[in-house]
DNA sequence: CTCTGGATAAGTGGATACACAAATCCAAAC
DNA sequence: GTTTGGATTTGTGTATCCACTTATCCAGAG
């Protein structure tokens, strides 16, 4: 589960879920890059619809800032400039640190399993899939889930899924992130302790933390 | 200016632009209450354009959760449960507060001249015109503009208008919150020292002793 | 060769049309 | 009087169509 397919609108055989589904499931794992157009006609033959269905799907993503639409000029993939990426970021920051400090409370040992479990299939890349993203955001995903805040779990997800492409970028360029790992049982360790600011304030600084090193790659690949 | 015209697609002159800013305005203003089933014929009748783009400008809606669509039943006016409003203002405390955090050292003296101006005027409710809510939301929108974050601004100003409508209960129903205006104060005070983490806090703690009034009046008037 | 402008193609926004789903209403059965 | 089941109405989802805007291309001028 993404957090993503449990929109406002309850996922269901519509024809618009199923282009909205289509369509973000290619951007986020960077078959549609940034930049792309995305000509409705298109995509709707792609999955066997007429286009009216593929708009809406688009104004769906636009609002979530997944694609931009220019009145007369067509809908394209939403990049994000290095500026936007540390604004999600430090969105991401706070938002995660909330949805963080209202989790700790209602952690037990099953949970820190399963986190541990996610860890461990971050660190050896998955098997085969040669993934490292899809682990990492379940972690965050898993962890986040404890507030019980729908409306904020949502909207993290949606951060996330802008910042999806780039993640995969970062992986595929630099080896995986080393760092991070040790990040993450950092912050397992301070969730241990039940200290629910304490778990805030280090989740908070691991993903300001991240910001930079993702810029830099994105900045990279972009002269 | 509302934060929200500014969307992800340039306000320009289509048809779904209209649609879109007609019910937001009129959902913020509360003429739609909660509950209320929109017809997209009758509100494309009243506008003047056909079911398509206010259709489309119900997605919009949907997506920054001011409307709730059910496959093949309709859309109305979604409101919030209490838990809702307290999540709401969650998420706004902390993105308010780092919105203040990223502004405090951008402030000078006219800024603070123009926050204390929207603050009498949030005093006096205004010109005749008896709203509160209005001064209100420009003091918080004057203030988070110099945080200079395009999504973060966006976003805050969401969550505003997905509150807005019991805001105006809230100030129907008792009088002017009063206690709201030394909090204002405060604030003022917090930004004038510079010390951006103290103006963070005490933005955070105003955000989040405003939800229990106002879930109480909310609350009330449900029964 | 480069630049300009206008014909042509491609694509977008919006309206209409139609099939289907859901809600409503009403009458018959209990 | 209440319940049940089916016609009728209302409204939704999608496809198609048209008008208009924007992009592309190509020929002629410089």
């Amino acid at each position: 589960m993404t957090g993503l397919s449990t929109s406002e609108t309850f996922s269901s055989g519509t024809a618009e879920e199923e282009a909205y589904l289509y369509v973000l499931k290619a951007i986020r794992t960077g078959r549609l890059a940034p930049g792309t157009r995305l000509i409705p006609e298109d995509i709707a033959g792609e999955i066997g619809m007429s286009r009216m269905p593929v708009r809406e799907a688009f104004r769906r993503l636009s609002t979530e800032g997944l694609v931009l639409i220019r009145t007369n000029r067509g809908c394209v993939v939403a990049g994000l400039s290095v500026e936007e990426i540390y604004e999600v970021f430090e969105m991401r920051s706070v938002l995660e640190g909330l949805a963080v400090r209202l989790a700790t409370p209602r952690l037990d040992g099953d949970d820190f399993a399963e986190l541990e479990r996610l860890l461990a299939r971050m660190q050896r890349g998955d098997q085969a899939s040669d993934d490292w993203v899809t682990p990492h955001r379940e972690f965050h995903e898993y962890l986040c889930s404890f507030s019980r805040r729908p409306k904020l779990i949502r909207q993290i997800a949606r951060l996330h899924a802008a910042i999806e492409p780039y993640l995969r970028i970062w992986f595929h360029h630099a080896e995986k992130p080393v760092s991070a790992d040790e990040d993450h049982r950092v912050i397992l360790e301070a969730l241990r302790t039940g200290d629910a600011a304490r778990a805030e304030s280090v989740i908070e600084r691991h993903i300001l933390d991240t910001a930079p090193a993702l810029a830099a790659v994105v900045g990279e690949t972009r002269q």
